[in-house]
DNA sequence: TAGTGGTCTAGACCACCTC
DNA sequence: AGGTGGTCTAGACCACTAA
């Protein structure tokens, strides 16, 4: 069989030799960028790719292994495997780390506050990778845990990409947030970092959430981003930590 | 070759199959609990254990490759596969999320605090699964931005494992704390939970924390287990956070 | 029944480390 | 030179799904 690594690595100036099915990893992720395949449909299946790429099953497979641990894509054995989504989760907020304290207690509703256009602030537009006064939609809503507002988020969104979001639109959808924005401007959020400070309540957020000013909130500033690692939304959420705690495993 | 998989379910009386290749993992885990190998020790070669459980290498491999990503486990090309180890890190603090706005900030000092035994509270207790009353050690430190207090951290251990533990002996070890936890009593923590809540600064906490009264602190609370998941350690944390954050990758 | 992913094997060769 | 893990292949069979 043809060697693609040689290929490939003769083409470059600098060899810095990569396994084939690193390679073949490459050329999978360009095609989930360039939308080849849409969140939640499948992929070809592992014998096609390996003829498509002129390699051996085993090959693709230790691939798309890797895709499968990065929660690009689901394998579904005797189906196929399938382009990660948002759409078909048991979990309404895929990203969000807080749990009630009791195990039993209610889900969180949503209550969405504003959604408006502006140009970007110097920091927004530094973290979403914009230029300084460029256009962005800004979001901000309650989750509510009963009547007990719990978390307060202001989210930034490049408008380019979002074009047509409105405030009607968003509280129209009923599912996850991510998932209404893989449907309808397809952007698929894969990953995200999260830095989080411990601040005192003040003004609008100490209002919103029905605290005391002073009253210590957890501060969580999120980034995520999409295929590529290109950050699109910027999150900047503000939890009661009263009944709910923020979980992380560590490994 | 006889199949390892079939003798194993046919002996259990709900079948629960289980590929070979976890039920090699999980021989694995119990060396590994039993201590047939200690933290920083070589594991046989691939070939080896193969020869020993009777399958191909290909499958031990693929137990192995398991126990590398939970991080029980480092390989090593050319050399071998090795028991993970705090000893050997480039971290001094192998859990800790906290970092520094500047990047280019000193590293944090430690201040030893206290060191004593006494019995259990019952909430340390059902953490730890000890009963109300067992012996637990308690130790109680600092950690230091040049003259700045940053972390006040509160660390439950059951005596038991931990006998000898003083504060002379911990204050005379220079490397990580788990590191030390390792050599000293052949304890390894391999993973851990963390609760985090935003709470104001009390008492003995602000006071240590060079804080005024009120001011927002992140709580953390780890639970720290070994092989076999077995809690061995629970540490209470307050975190400063006007020059730091707590830092997450979300997946 | 046919197609998919999942497991297991056996063997070849490569990259890296040590002696 | 010899041993280790890392890659790649080819083929067999199993488990699950859907028509």
């Amino acid at each position: 069989m043809t060697d693609l690594a040689t290929r490939v690595v003769g083409a470059e100036p600098t060899p810095s030799f990569s396994p084939l099915y690193q390679q073949i990893k490459g050329l999978l992720l360009r095609s989930l960028q360039g939308g080849e395949w849409r969140p939640g449909e499948a992929i070809p299946s592992e014998m096609e790719l390996a003829a498509r790429f002129k390699v051996s099953q085993g090959t693709v497979r230790k691939a798309i292994d890797e895709l499968a641990a990065d929660n690009l894509v689901v394998r579904r054995q005797g189906k196929g495997t399938f382009v990660a989504t948002h759409a078909e989760e048991r979990t309404q907020y895929r990203f969000l780390r807080l749990q009630p304290d009791d195990a039993d207690a209610t889900a969180l509703r949503r209550r969405l506050l504003e959604c408006r256009r502006l140009r970007a602030p110097a920091d927004v537009a530094r973290a979403l990778d914009l230029k300084a006064g460029e256009s962005v939609v800004l979001i901000r809503r309650l989750l509510l845990q009963g009547e007990q507002p719990v978390v307060l988020d202001e989210i930034w969104l490049p408008a380019a990409p979002f074009k047509g979001l409105s405030a009607e639109r968003l509280a129209a959808n009923r599912g996850p947030m991510y998932a209404y924005f893989e449907a309808e401007y397809g952007v698929h959020m894969s990953r995200a970092d999260e830095k989080i400070r411990a601040v005192p309540a003040t003004g609008d957020g100490a209002q919103a959430l029905a605290v005391p000013e002073g009253t210590p909130l957890l501060s969580v500033e999120r980034l995520s981003y999409t295929y590529g690692d290109k950050p699109v939304e910027l999150r900047r959420g503000l939890y009661r930590t009263e009944a709910h705690h923020y979980r992380n495993v560590l490994t």
